[in-house]
DNA sequence: CTGAAAGCGCTTACAG
DNA sequence: CTGAAAGCGCTTACAG
């Protein structure tokens, strides 16, 4: 039984200690870089600690110096079986989390932190708890949109720092997310003014999400401004899917209703589903109708017709979320951007104009994704 | 400045007791649902906590249970900037991994346990530390296929428990894979066989990467054994990605190589690139060449012609790689299959058969895929 | 059923 | 420059 020669329970700092002749402050001391040790010692702590293989245990690190070096990053994921169909169609969406996660990732690992993530079932009954759970294993929080409610966010925001990327907030929670309502604009002013289409229409995403109510606003505002028409409503209330796209257009072309000349969506998902509907009826994009997206996912350079969308700093999103978090963890409050209210951070948008909104195509977009 | 009037400092379980005028055992007992407190006690201690918002810290509950509830995921990230070009490629190679990771969290979730995860790049030189200190933060970890060398492995499982999710394993780290040797000489079969083609290659993924090894010589030495030709070697060596296969086409074409009938390749991503390669060259797949790829990832069956190929559980994988790793973690030591070796889990793979290697086509795959 | 007390493995003032 | 000691916030035998 006993054929290990060492005992099974790993090296403490006791071991390496005896081992070195030293005290256990020394050799936290050295392993941590402290300023004094002297080069014997810290030569002896090294040897003995590398011969040992000793790892200091990260919870008594935390608990020991308050910080355990960990953020929660919590997500919801699409109710998604491996089973292909609706996996597939979902698939480019999880990318928008990936990147904003990978973006978290990189900086975090800068400032020696590391991501407890969850993907959450925004069905699930016991949410509320789990979230708290992972609450106490971390030092603060991003919570991805659509993942709690604004009193959800406002409870979590009790127990830890907390930094939201959608676009409500307030209170103890700080906000980072790109800007909408100016390019949301930019880009009826294109549609009407620069393409001359009268006629426009706006899919909407979850109606409960800030995001979306900024950008369909902005998006109507501006072109009833300019004397076009824009249709929205029930008809036009998507929910940030393909199929949600694809639902719509059916549905209105079935009831024989005369579709718009531009129809501007609340995402790319959105608009690939659109695309996908129009085809279906022999309408040509953006010949007989124009279509846009939103976020500048990597597909949409890849669509036929390329995807006239909004590019969203994906990435750039995740990494000042976790610029902001870790002001808030080090400085204890909310890190402010005025003196009173948590941190809200709106990154720059950009209009990417391709094909879709009836713009000339881009010569330079080889890719196996024209395959696929 | 002190606007709030609670202190700026968490409750612990010591307010919790003195507010339900109780020891603190006892607070500890009722919020992890032991078998005695009296239904008052358990009142009064739920109340007083929900009250303060208590929350136990996760490092202290750890380092006194010596459970962390955490386990670390390491996984290989493509060097992806979040540019369009590169990063569209590997799209979906992220899916693979992230495929794995979802059906990890979702049975760690039943035993309570969250992922920490670490993305990395294999040329990063600090990797061992970078490893090293996330197996201070957890009670163990899987590690994705090509993130560490069998000795680094080693060294790892030397501090914790540890599933690779690689071909390649023993010594204390467990392994958790897909069968690969059988499904790929029945792949042989089904092209010598059923489709009659006598000269065949095979494009391997990355050398050092077992599960290739296997792959490669599976297919090879059923198809010789059938009396056909295999093409194999450094003209064939791929990376397992899009960019990789494209280049061994290409290199062969315009070297005015004859190709073989039918190419194998050691996974899907590789299909796909010479199957762009192929139809650059105006080849046809399978009328000219035949296609087939490995791992079945949902792209696969959107591709025209749709890859065959061979399927993996990839969430399974994941899956059992938690179930493996906790009952490591719980009985102290590696869950061996047999009584003396770690324990190695070979799942089952299944050929999936389309259009590629000259099936007839499977009329049922409408998708908004086929847009893209 | 419940409390007092020890202990988990570190970090960090505090004195030398 | 270094050690003795306290303390981080829990869990869990051990005695009632």
């Amino acid at each position: 039984m006993d054929s290990h020669p060492k005992a099974d329970t790993p090296p403490t700092i006791y071991d390496v200690a005896r081992r070195a002749g030293v005290s256990i402050a020394s050799v936290s001391r050295v392993l941590n870089g402290r300023d004094n040790p002297r080069p014997a010692t810290r030569d002896r702590v090294l040897k003995a600690s590398a011969e040992l293989g000793f790892v200091p245990d990260g919870a008594a690190r935390a608990l020991s110096s308050r910080l355990k070096h960990v953020v929660g990053v919590v997500f919801r994921r699409v109710y998604g079986t491996d089973d292909g169909g609706t996996f597939a169609d979902e698939a480019e969406s999880l990318l928008f989390g990936d990147q904003i996660n990978r973006g978290i990732e990189i900086v975090a690992q800068r400032y020696g932190y590391d991501l407890l993530v969850c993907s959450v079932n925004i069905d699930e009954r016991t949410l509320p708890n789990r979230i708290m759970t992972i609450a106490g294993k971390c030092d603060g929080l991003i919570l991805h949109d659509q993942v709690l409610s604004p009193a959800g966010l406002a409870a979590v925001a009790r127990v830890a720092p907390v930094v939201s990327l959608a676009g409500a907030g307030g209170g103890d929670v700080a906000v980072v997310r790109s800007e909408s309502a100016d390019s949301m604009r930019e880009l009826a002013r294109h549609l009407v003014q620069d393409h001359g289409y009268r006629r426009l229409a706006y899919i909407a995403g979850h109606a409960d999400s800030p995001d979306n109510v900024v950008r369909g606003r902005s998006f109507a505002d501006e072109a009833r401004a300019l004397g076009a028409e824009c249709l929205t409503g029930p008809a036009w209330q998507g929910d940030y899917s393909a199929a949600g796209g694809v639902e719509i257009v059916r549905g209105l072309i079935s009831l024989g209703a005369t579709l718009p000349r531009a129809i501007a969506c609340a995402n790319d998902q959105t608009a690939l589903g659109v695309l996908y509907a129009l085809a279906e009826h022999g309408l040509d994009v953006p010949g007989d109708i124009a279509v846009t997206g939103f976020d500048d996912l990597p597909f949409a350079r890849h669509l036929r017709p390329q995807l006239t969308t909004v590019r969203q700093p994906i990435q750039e999103i995740g990494a000042q979320a976790f610029e902001v978090l870790h002001s808030m963890i080090t400085t204890g409050q909310p890190a402010s951007t005025t003196t009173e209210a948590a941190a809200d951070i709106v990154l720059p948008t950009r209009l990417i104009r391709r094909e879709s909104c009836g713009c000339p195509p881009d010569p330079a977009t080889p890719s196996w994704r024209r395959l696929v």
